[in-house]
DNA sequence: GATGAATGAGGTTTCATTCAT
DNA sequence: AATGAATGAAACCTCATTCAT
């Protein structure tokens, strides 16, 4: 009975968390970092300002708290997608098609994202950038693990160090992600991944 | 005799102007818009804070100049990289190499543009970021055209559309730069273009 | 005792506002509008500035606040004043009386007050003198009824629109309250209201 | 020859402030004192800010000079209307007449002087207002004279000292006068003196 | 534990004035 | 004598944070 109570108020301050990181995300992604204050967020998650200091140090961790929130539920999805299937080509496919999916349901966040990890990440002191790139970083370790399956099983060619098709790909499925985002009528979401994957399974030069 | 006058007070005007710009890049780029205040820009240029406002209009307008110019710039060099030679496959050699040369001459302003164009422009009401965006993708017209180009002369197979070659282009080449340009030990910056431009020209399945 | 508690708080916010408000009278009528700052306002009533912008929504508010709570505080006086007596001559008395009154005992605010409605108020963007100005017209038509009524009795005779007898009376009283109040020893203050009323009650011309 | 050539400075000189004191007083009408900056008196009177700083001291100064050059001609006039006539009841009829055409040619100085001498004056540290005052004091004098005048000719009735009838009769006038000029429809300018000196002279009460 | 009133440092911007040309 | 570029003090206002209730 005892030990129960307490995990009630772990619950109930979990919940809590967790309405503050939703009203957090939603204005953060509208209209950035500077430009929402923190009694936005309160009034937004329904609490008072006082009640947001009592979870988050400050500011800056409530943000840092939402990124590395949000990155965890997105690795964690990639990561699941490039492990479930057996074969490399098709580990490919279903990474391709995940990441698409997790832009389309999570556009603002994938803005905040890239303006942390490719751009220059101003918002934070402590650079939340580069631990976020850190992490990128070993993600990519990960998929260049499968190209180098791939080249040894001999079902790809080794045109490149593993790490740097690795590379390759995920910028360009960045690309035509936000291309397709940006204006989806004139570049159509494509179904298929194989319309991004072809690009470089396919040879350029004739010959 | 009299209008050197004019022109000299034109010229002191300018070089103000480049020196105030020269400052504020270098704060924005360390810190981000919104940690940089005017004040701290005035005094790194050297003025009083009320000579800044009699060269722009207002923070906003500052940077909106500043990012503006920088593009202006990084552009240009661009085009002119694919202009120059005759040859399809040596102008796409020229733009890897010219834009190689702009990131590692200017990395400060790289990750300022990155975070206007890729990522979410928070800093700035009227969307400076719109702006910059069709500016980019007119830019990818022009490399498509390249692969247009390309494609007819029978130098380049024809694997998806030239935009979408362009697109791809152009995003690896920024990926592989900002990899070189972070870890330089790591990935050293390759003087060859070709090593960027191989992944695309050789096919990665294996026939 | 539970809703006692809100009733506290507003009456604490309350009194609050009536402090910055007598703090704000007091610099507005001894230096004027634009040479007094809200720090110097904030300062005088004792409060932080920002506590100061949780009360008013800014400087112009707060002075739009100020006017109209002391307009409608000396409006009731008068109102009163001219409701109270049955007789109309008595009511024009009384009426000088107050408003004498008043003078003595808020010759700050009088000042303020003359500046906003007499001469060009150009403290405040939006109108705040026309408002002024049509609540001092319409106490002038209840100043006018008098003159009307005293008409109708026969008390008074009609040498003029009973509305130009209010603009003429008020203006009196006004122009003498001025000059007793500014140089009390020369233009000692009368006790006895007749002293003006006399002016218009008696015929000036020789028959 | 010598001496004339300090004339033309001067006269030059001269004609160089009043067109600085014009644009001045079109700016200071529209605006008041502290919405109106030095460099758009300067722009309105197409001079440099410098020159203007040659002519006057501070922005003061120049205020000051500007209210008294205008009282100047405005007294003068009123001065003028009194002494023309040998009847004193003339006087007070062209007194009446020639406020009114001064009101009506000259609205926008109107606010500025009454906003300076009847209301607080608050632009000005060190008293422009107390100035005006005793000039103005003076000028009721000369007003009483006439009445004192009239009294010993018995063209008048001493209902009230001399003082006094001036005092309200100048006050009289100038409510009607902004009366009439703020609502010119509903209170057509009178042509006719006699119906604002009607007042005075015919008695209120019935007997 | 939750609240939200109060705080005040620090931001952007204006503008009267000076002074080298 | 006339200019106007340069100055910087000082204004208004916001908002992250605290702490008494």
């Amino acid at each position: 009975m005892k030990n129960e109570k307490p995990s009630r108020r772990q619950r109930e301050k979990l919940r809590q968390r967790q309405e503050m990181l939703a009203a957090a995300l939603d204005l953060f992604a509208e209209k950035g970092y500077h430009n929402v204050s923190m009694h936005e967020i309160a009034e937004k998650a329904e609490f008072a300002i006082g009640t947001l200091y009592t979870v988050f140090q400050n500011k800056e961790d409530l943000y840092k708290a939402l990124v590395l929130e949000e990155c965890d539920s997105f690795e964690a999805a990639l990561v699941q997608a490039i492990e479930t299937p057996e074969d490399e080509i098709e580990k490919l496919r279903n990474y391709v098609r995940v990441k698409g999916d997790r832009f389309r349901s999570n556009l603002p966040f994938i803005r905040l994202f890239l303006a942390e990890s490719k751009g220059a990440s101003f918002n934070i002191r402590a650079g939340l950038d580069e631990a976020l790139r850190k992490r990128y970083y070993a993600f990519l370790e990960r998929l260049a693990l499968i190209f180098e399956n791939g080249i040894k099983n001999r079902r790809i060619r080794k045109i490149a160090p593993p790490y740097h098709l690795a590379v390759a790909l995920d910028s360009v499925v960045d690309a035509f992600l936000l291309l397709w985002l940006e204006a989806p009528e004139r570049h159509p979401y494509p179904e298929d991944p194989d319309a991004i994957l072809d690009i470089f399974f396919k040879g350029l030069l004739d010959r």
